[in-house]
DNA sequence: ACACTGACCCGTACGCCCTACGGACCCGGA
DNA sequence: TCCGGGTCCGTAGGGCGTACGGGTCAGTGT
């Protein structure tokens, strides 16, 4: 159970997928008229009622009714897909709502792209290369114009974009890992805690680590009982924007 | 090629394999002399060098000299193993040094991560649920002294030492993912560029998505002439720091 | 001296995976 | 009518993780 990486042979194959620049192909008559959409689309479903392990080649062309092989009439191989999938799923976003101070659209973009990885939990478990698809594009570009105008470098813009989404990411990764062990282990957050608190601070003494012990044992007490991923994650990302603001304000301090 | 997640079946099992809660075996003469030790490093060796995909408890004991089911007398299955591998890595890091500001520290810690991380980039494709191993609790507990009796909550103390490891982890994958590109692909950072941005810049015309191209060209001229990773890696450091440090000073009014 | 025990080691086999290859089928156009 | 090419897919080959059961031998109790 290690990871998975999108090898995606030929970039160039990859990229004409993405951007359609192929004809649809001629559609049969008679048969099942797979395209490409319809097979990215089974196989997001699978990925997201199943986990991204439970996607097969195999299972994909089972959802559609159809032989493994016909897939690769359509797609290179799975890692392609893969591609094709995470672009595709970045299509939901709202790339046009332009409103409001760079803050408020920064916390936006964090806030609507954190409920595109809960609910496509497989996006941040495939390392893909993020090719440029269309719609990676569309959000760079979404995400570019909050900080637009500010006295950014363009370097500087790039660079903010990318602390902003890394925030996002490194966040879910963290809630879903804890998610997904609850779902293994068949126990819920508190059970967990409650279960291997003890042994594990008897192993881990007080003695050796006694930062760590106290806030930690803060941290499950916090989880236990008033805990609201939501403010966790808002308060994080206020530590990021307040870092961005800092840089802002420099740059208008520079350049008056 | 999709990700890798260490089911691990029973976290109990995992946990005390981490600290080591069994004796150490009797020992046979004769033979190879198998142990969790010499497994966890042989593996660790495989995956630096040949990466993650190429991890198989096959190559593995291969590389020992042993048989493949061999190795299933100390280790569970291969989740447990990469459990085994992250703690283990993690007990290279300095976790003694308390020396410099919280800002310093947090910097060099952070710079420690990011060579660990390249020194073993597997470390970031193995969606480990990171169960609390021995190691990794030194770590957090050195994280947290960094930043422990500035006024800050214990719960604002994990949000802010996971918020800098979120930045670290997040900005080595984008890097490995750029190098598994490259590698895979064959060509040089440059090459690539060269190869992609023409027919790339065809397709998403500077009119539908002016920014981003504008960005996205200056950000290619910098990796091509001045690109420095380190300063790169720096400069999103620093923001975060900052907004470490607005946390910080807003908790330090506060109790005056 | 000898059998027993238990840890160590591992060959075999099962079921899954991705995908190369080549054949069957059928449509539209010549 | 014939044929080229797109669509579909059965078979097979080489991986993988690991369940199972058996072989081997150091140390122990007698």
């Amino acid at each position: 159970m290690p990871s998975q990486h999108s090898k995606s042979g030929d970039p160039a194959r990859s990229l004409s997928l993405l951007w359609r620049t192929r004809e649809p192909a001629g559609r049969r008559r008679g048969g099942p008229g797979l395209t490409i959409d319809r097979i990215v689309a089974a196989a997001t479903e699978l990925a997201d009622s199943e986990g991204i392990t439970a996607l097969s080649m195999r299972r994909v062309a089972d959802a559609l009714g159809v032989g493994t092989m016909s897939l690769y009439t359509y797609v290179p191989g799975k890692g392609e897909l893969l591609d094709l999938m995470v672009d595709a799923a970045y299509g939901d976003l709202d790339t046009d709502d332009r409103s409001g101070t760079w803050r408020e659209r920064l916390r936006r973009i964090a806030f609507a792209d954190r409920e595109l990885y809960v609910r496509h939990p497989w996006m941040l478990q495939v390392v893909t290369l993020r090719l440029l698809g269309p719609h990676l594009i569309a959000k760079y570009d979404h995400e570019l114009s909050a900080v637009d105008g500010l006295g950014l470098s363009d370097v500087e813009m790039d660079s903010t974009v990318n602390l902003v989404n890394g925030y996002v990411e490194s966040t879910v990764r963290k809630t879903l890992g804890a998610e997904q062990v609850a779902r293994e282990s068949g126990m819920d957050d508190e059970q967990w805690w409650r279960t291997y608190e003890p042994p594990l601070t008897a192993l881990a003494d007080d003695a050796r680590f006694p930062i760590a012990s106290r806030v930690g044992t803060a941290v499950g007490r916090a989880h236990r009982s008033v805990y609201d991923p939501d403010h966790e994650f808002s308060f994080g990302l206020e530590r990021v924007l307040d870092g961005v603001q800092a840089l802002v304000d420099s740059r208008a301090c520079a350049s008056d």
